[in-house]
DNA sequence: ACCGATCTGTGATTTAGATAACAGTCTGCC
DNA sequence: GGCAGACTGTTATCTAAATCACAGATCGGT
């Protein structure tokens, strides 16, 4: 097996896309690779870890619960995205819980390196600046849909949002259970099932046997 | 009437408190004062207006709201609050409407200033991050609310969040309307008023004639 | 290839909360 | 000081969605 520098890795993630050659070695030097495995813990709701966390392979799912165990998903982390940031930089807990769904390869980037690089570095922290407007852009909508929307508007929209355009229509590549669907929504895995099920016998939306959804028209 | 020059009201807004006096001289050079009356929009959702604004006196909310005219209060501003860096940062248009709710001042600076500023001043950049993360964090929660706590919960803890320490107990100072605490949990103004009257025959909340909360005890 | 885990579909039942419909109180503000 | 316009409380009714309770289907690890 091939082994792969951490230069090489650095270089595929697009936070570090614009930095020279100098500074990506910086960090390529400051960075430790580490593989969790399906279900581990990543990175703990209330707890600090005082690191980066770039995930490089698999998936992994950002998501809160209350006490009784019910959780929400805010956010599933392909390639390239990171956490950590946040605690980074106002060195309080982590505002959520973070969880490898498959096995996953994640670099993690120690507190001191990242305080090193952030003011050196501007590119690196207008990306982290955009990074965060994007995503408090997602939590304000995420916000509005939960609020004046009823399932069936909270489930297409989530579709719509997962999608990526495919010529004609949009597609979901990657597999969503409904139950997790459900979790993203904010809904009970029934109702949900029951929304899916309505979207396809309209002819909206059509599940394939490997999982991946088909979007057919406007959903609303 | 006394005149206060920009200078010093820029000194008194926190984002800018450390900077040092040049660079608050080069602000106070940029910025204009504006005045909006009572229900003014400020900043108008899905357009774009190419400047921060900085809240000096009176009050103002962000909102957005669905084609049916319901509404969904993201925040409230108060002195020292600001808008419009999200749409400065990644130059797409304001997420949000923001409306004046009683006649306020306002400082607004331009783009072209903005990003003078940014980068040759790494104090700013680093409040506005830090501002950005404050926000993504009550985002967060309050997605965690409006997917897993009942109506009774979702006002019980905005109650808390709006309140401050007040020796034994907890207060909420500027009086709040059940008709907006409704818009803010997302829930009916009825059903606000029920939960409401029930926090108080319980002793846990009184409402007093100037329309400012006291909380007694811990409400969860 | 197997067996426990986790996912799924569907009907029946219950419930939280929206909606509707008023009448009573405040709030300024001309 | 009076009238319009926005707030409030409370009932009764309706409905969206949660819960419950299954039986089947699929998945993933050893």
């Amino acid at each position: 097996m091939a082994m792969i520098s951490n230069l090489d890795l650095i270089r595929r993630v697009p936070l570090f896309s614009l930095l020279t050659n100098d500074q990506a070695q910086g960090i390529a030097d400051a960075v430790v690779k580490r593989r969790f495995r399906r279900g581990e813990i990543i990175v703990e709701h209330m707890r600090k870890s005082n690191s980066l966390f770039i995930l490089l392979t698999g998936r992994a799912r950002v998501l809160t619960s209350d006490s009784r165990g019910r959780e929400v998903i805010l956010a599933v982390l392909q390639p390239g995205d990171y956490v950590g940031e946040m605690s980074l930089i106002d060195n309080e807990p982590h505002s959520a819980t973070v969880r490898a769904e498959i096995q996953t390869d994640m670099l993690v980037l120690a507190r001191p390196d990242f305080a090193r690089c952030l003011p050196e570095n501007s590119s690196l922290s207008y990306a982290i600046l955009r990074g965060l407007v994007q995503r408090l852009r997602n939590a304000d909508r995420q916000i509005e849909s939960l609020a004046l929307l009823d399932v069936y508007g909270r489930v297409a929209r989530t579709l719509l949002d997962m999608a990526e355009d495919q010529g004609e229509l949009k597609i979901i590549r990657n597999k969503v259970s409904r139950q997790d669907l459900a979790k993203v929504v904010g809904a009970s895995r029934e109702m949900v099932s029951r929304v899916m099920k309505d979207l396809e016998e309209r002819g909206m939306v059509e599940t394939q046997e490997n999982g991946s959804v088909i979007i057919k028209q406007r959903l609303n």
